[in-house]
DNA sequence: CACTTGTATTGATGAGCGTCAACATAGACA
DNA sequence: TGTCTATGTTGACGCTCATCAATACAAGTG
């Protein structure tokens, strides 16, 4: 089944790629709605699982990754499809089969939206 | 008491600030040991009410406020408290008691290894 | 000293999460 | 069709977490 939920840190823009959710977390406080959307995605990345799993796809060639590639992380390969599925439902992850395995990529705006969130102030 | 430990994201560097655990996400894989690490922090950003909390203090003048400022967040007090003392064992606040108040602060070094953390691809 | 305000701790409760074994599904190939 | 491999789902278990009321601690004021 394909109903798998989505809630992502961003929203598809017209143009290309995708648009950041909040203003840098320095700029002022968060709204609750922001801070509900935001946290979604640092939940997801807070399992250290999940994020060696992140890691392996977004540093794989491509930016893309076959699961068979990135499974052994010291857990069953069921917890692997659980995480990968955390890690899509956050948003943070797509996900593709091609014939026989099933592909998973990061978009590079999720990460550039991200960095964003972090960014400092720029007078300093 | 002041035994509340802290298992911070950096390590201070003998000059000044502090270095990053962790290179980029996109590197390459992250080590068991380096997600550990990376982990903690983005767990304590993971939560709706803390992330609120930092960004509060965050945005606050001086990257610093009292508890009295921010505490206004739709949960109890005693619930404030306890998510500041976790935001501070992730090594992401810092506190101190002036007179009265106690008053949290965010060193500026930790922002910008977490956005290190995320950083894209040079190249691209 | 007593009293008030600001903040931290304790203890309890209910919800959520990470993990696995067992099973199910999808595709490739003979 | 049957079988094999790759991946996802189900259900259960133990553990962690977010929350609160009650209480304790800290510092100021009278």
């Amino acid at each position: 089944m394909s109903n798998t939920k989505v809630l992502p840190l961003l929203e598809p823009a017209d143009g290309q790629g995708v648009v950041p959710c909040c203003p840098p977390l320095t700029e002022r406080p968060m709204t609750a709605e922001e801070a509900e959307t935001a946290a979604r995605m640092f939940k997801a990345l807070g399992d250290p699982v999940r994020l060696r799993l992140f890691s392996a796809v977004a540093s794989h060639e491509g930016g893309e990754a076959c699961v068979c590639d990135i499974s052994d992380v010291g857990v069953s390969q069921p917890t692997v499809s659980h995480h990968l599925k955390k890690l899509k439902e956050a948003g943070l992850l797509t996900s593709e089969r091609r014939g026989t395995w099933v592909y998973y990529r990061v978009e590079p705006s999720v990460l550039a939206a991200m960095g964003k969130l972090l960014a400092l102030p720029t007078a300093a």
